[in-house]
DNA sequence: GTCTATATTTTGATAGAC
DNA sequence: GTCTATCAAAATATAGAC
């Protein structure tokens, strides 16, 4: 484990801030007081706030890149590169709570890195949607409209964030699997 | 159909606006500009910002405790009381895109207001976790964790207001019956 | 019902001392 | 690395003329 530095240390605490109250109404006044120093200290480590929600957002949505692109790439029947897309949002979502409140509610604040964002996103819904039309294709998956499903899915897994910080007794391979259970075969007997 | 008063108005493209930017980042000369008017302008018709978000949120809030008291009440067995509460949703959603962001987004700067709206929303969760635990007692519904089941059905409702305006097609009995689909019996073969 | 003018506060950010 | 002092811009809101 490595040494946490001022800097990330401004955007681990930033990122909590921001899950609060959504990153406009957080003032870098909010967060030195936060961090226990003065505003202008900030700068010190920081360029500007822009630069903090940049870091913030770009880092998660890369890291979800790159779990879709090795589940796509992956052998697996697309009953299990579902369940295996869950497991990438149950573990990224848990190891960065804060981040994902960003990376959900204040995208649209990105300024330079706009772009880019909605293209990461964009296609990662593409991937998804592909896995669900390959399943239908393929009989694995009930011919219900895939972006339906599409939505219904990744709304609920983008949504982890408000809710994994709720349970004391977090496990997590059990909350994968029972969501597996509860977003595949339904909740009817 | 009764006209649209002023105040009226500016409450529907104010949150419009919430929407695409959320509330602290809209600033009174935004809405002002997309009125065609003044900042000071609006002050005529409404007392504040903060005004503007309340109504929108606790009108919203109180569509909510309404249907879900009217289908707690009903004599239906739990699926179809699920099914009734995804009709509400798509029902209200549909009705009110641009409100449902502030709802699900910026109630935490609600002011005055703020307790009564959670108040409100945990009334309505608890109503929407017992009509699940019932049904895992009748056995209609699985005996899973109805906190995970909860959450993967309200969260898939709650942002139905990002997804419905992207479909032209909308035909909201056909969503509802799709969504019931889904989210009831889920996407396996 | 809208305007101009303005009061007051708050914002992100910089300069320079220590 | 943090501070004080400060700037320039932008924020909500009010007063009063038309």
């Amino acid at each position: 484990m490595k040494q946490e530095t001022r800097k990330q240390e401004i955007i681990r605490i930033a990122a909590k801030l921001f899950k609060e109250k959504g990153y406009s109404a957080v003032t870098m006044r909010d967060l030195a007081k936060a961090m226990g120093i003065k505003a202008a200290s900030l700068y010190n480590h920081i360029n500007s706030k822009q630069d903090i929600l940049k870091t913030i957002i770009i880092s998660l949505a890369e890291e979800f890149t790159e779990g879709m692109k090795l589940i796509q790439t992956s052998d697996e029947n697309c009953i299990d590169k579902l369940k295996s897309i869950i497991e990438l949002h149950v573990r990224i979502s848990s190891q960065n709570i804060y981040g994902m409140a960003s990376l959900n509610n204040d995208w649209m604040h990105l300024e330079e890195k706009l772009e880019y964002y909605q293209k990461l996103r964009i296609d990662y819904e593409n991937d998804f949607r592909n896995i669900l039309k390959e399943g239908i294709v393929s009989g694995e998956i009930v011919n219900v409209k895939p972006d339906v499903m599409m939505f219904s899915i990744l709304t609920t897994l983008r949504s982890l964030y408000i809710w994994i910080p709720k349970k004391e007794d977090l496990n997590l391979e059990e909350l994968s699997s029972t969501l597996s259970k509860i977003l595949i075969t339904g909740i009817n007997k």
